[in-house]
DNA sequence: ACATTTCACGCAAACGGTTTCGTGTTGATA
DNA sequence: TATCAACACGAAACCGTTTGCGTGAAATGT
């Protein structure tokens, strides 16, 4: 039997265990709801007693059970967030950007990596839609982009359950979405590599069918067309995410006169850059580079690296947004009435390319 | 009223919604009980209503709420993880360590950003603390070293809370940690550069009371003298965290006859070699360098950087493993039984020291 | 002095499970 | 035929909160 006395509530294992209602009920003898009531400072309850109550919950540090509290209510609080990787800065500031939104607004978020592996995505979605969330915040796996099924991001949605996509987006589920311009701006990167004069333009990509890639690649091709350049598929070199042989690369640049680069990601842009400046190149001056996702590695790269800033802080922040309104408006559904925001990609002009 | 029918449990919105025991009793007409025991198998009941009941459950999708088994476990299998930043390579390395042992064994992880602040750290643990999570994995915020103030942590540990502390850790609290062994691998990378015969080695540390940068300095400090070289705080440069000033820096270089240079960071390490190349000094000719944190920048940059890798996923493993065991360690707490793991790190040399 | 408010509080159900214990039915046994 | 174990299941408590409603006592009105 633990007896409360003001400064000793230290249990025999020497442990200030988490107090509840229960106990200051008992202690304090009124009952339970007398105790909820008189803390949420209802009317319903006396002076006297609220008083009592709520300096006896002060004193103990009574904070409500969180689990209790979302079994009631069916609100966790929670977020569910499954991305493809976590040591990548592109992912990383997204995160940053929901986790930030998030906290501000009383939601703490549960971070699944799916590791670019579909099982893996669905066992997290499946644990976690299980009650642990309120919502999903994701971006597809590799494998899911390839393998094209869905079921599992259905189901979730046809539970009720609100869902955000993410940069890696499919049209073929039915919700809010935030991406950005990718065609655009790799119309526009490409576009300041013709204006720099450039006539042979490399586009360095992904392998498989990602979303994303496909879309930039789009730009690409678009604008070498628009501006009467050829374009040919021996101007594309697709590598794979791991273990990329180098010597590959060097063939590809070998072969071909190329004296400008877009790079899907900065990964591929560094790797190749710091290649092609062993071969004895200069960067900007025989082939400048342009590259994706404004991190880390672009800034401190030597040159530093031109590249399209994705902003992912403020993708995180619109995506937690949306899926925080979607949870809280009680509003049965609006019914088929998803957006999709995308975020303006912006081109960061450093020194991989002529000014 | 909703009816169970075979391929129809779309309620009136059009969704599919969880089901639950009760829904599934009342459609089958047996007890609550019953169900929940048919589920586990039990030898309690008969063939033909654990057949019944299995086939129900499966046919509709039935997975039990997490919440209302957290609540009456009092286990949410929830780990709660406070770092102070998450676009940081190390950070996320530990993360992905942590994530990958956590959900292997049944775990998910909330992560809680405290962005250095003392601030956050505490409303985030108080936030986790009642109730979503069984234990603590954190890394201290630079306001909370600098404060010196741990109080947040211990009363977690008063309420029977596990914590794991990792990487910036305290004396002041008695709980697991996972380190490694910083004064040491300085004092090896130091003397890698002592043996390659250079002269004055720099260190180049942040400002303030960082645990790690303290130990770090320490390392340097023995080698420099074991190996009868001048140590003088000259030597010593510290930076702040933001808005670097370079011409400090280039100052720094220009006023003492550095030839090699031992940063407690990879940032600081790829900045000032950048600078120092800039200047027109070679890299590892006329000056060397060895960082910390062997990060994406390490590898990338021109030349790529010796540095000391901390390895991170076996760190986050370690302490996801000894948080685990404590939560589960049902044994009434081992009374002061606390250990410190200490992770080798190692040195990998690369291109910004003599081979 | 008696009827009616008002006040201050407790009861109990609910959220969705798990688990202990009790009980009616059956079949076997003496 | 009376006794009893085995079987198959249900009732209820419990985890910690919230909340609608009922109720005894005090305060008010007539």
């Amino acid at each position: 039997m633990l007896i409360y006395l003001p400064g000793n509530h230290f249990n025999i294992f020497g442990l200030k265990k988490k107090i509840t209602l229960k106990h200051i009920a008992r202690e304090l003898e009124v009952s339970i709801s007398t105790v909820s009531k008189a803390l949420k400072n209802s009317e319903e309850i006396g002076r006297d007693t609220k008083e009592k109550v709520q300096a006896f919950a002060k004193l103990y540090n009574y904070k409500p059970n969180n689990i209790a509290i979302s079994l009631k209510n069916k609100r966790t609080k929670n977020i569910g967030v499954v991305i493809p990787a976590i040591v990548h800065y592109f992912f990383t500031t997204v995160f940053r950007g929901i986790e930030k939104y998030a906290n501000a607004h009383g939601y703490n978020v549960i971070v699944c990596v799916s590791d670019e592996s579909f099982d893996k995505e669905v066992i997290n979605m499946e644990m976690l839609a299980n009650g642990s969330i309120d919502g999903f915040i994701m971006s597809l796996s590799a494998e899911t982009q390839q393998k094209g099924d869905f079921n599992h991001l259905k189901e979730v949605t046809e539970q009720g359950i609100p869902l955000v996509l993410f940069d890696r987006v499919t049209e073929e589920v039915a919700c809010d979405k935030v991406i950005i311009n990718d065609t655009e701006i790799a119309y526009q990167a490409a576009e300041k590599l013709i204006k720099d004069g450039r006539k042979k333009i490399a586009l360095i990509t992904t392998y498989g069918y990602f979303n994303v890639s496909q879309k930039r690649a789009e730009g690409y091709r678009k604008a070498l067309i628009d501006h009467g350049l050829d374009y040919t598929e021996d101007l594309i070199l697709q590598l794979p995410y791991r273990e990329i042989n180098e010597e590959s690369i060097l063939d590809f640049f070998d072969n071909n006169q190329i004296d400008a680069v877009l790079c899907v990601n900065e990964l591929f842009a560094i790797l190749c850059m710091k290649l092609i400046q062993k071969r004895g190149f200069h960067v900007p001056k025989d082939i400048s580079f342009i590259g994706f996702t404004d991190g880390i590695l672009s800034r401190y790269a030597s040159p530093a690296l031109t590249t399209v800033a994705q902003h992912g802080d403020r993708m995180g922040e619109v995506a937690a947004q949306m899926l925080i309104e979607r949870i809280e408006s009680d509003i049965d559904e609006d019914e088929e009435t998803f957006r999709t925001e995308i975020i303006g990609a912006t081109l960061i002009e450093r020194e991989s390319t002529c000014n």
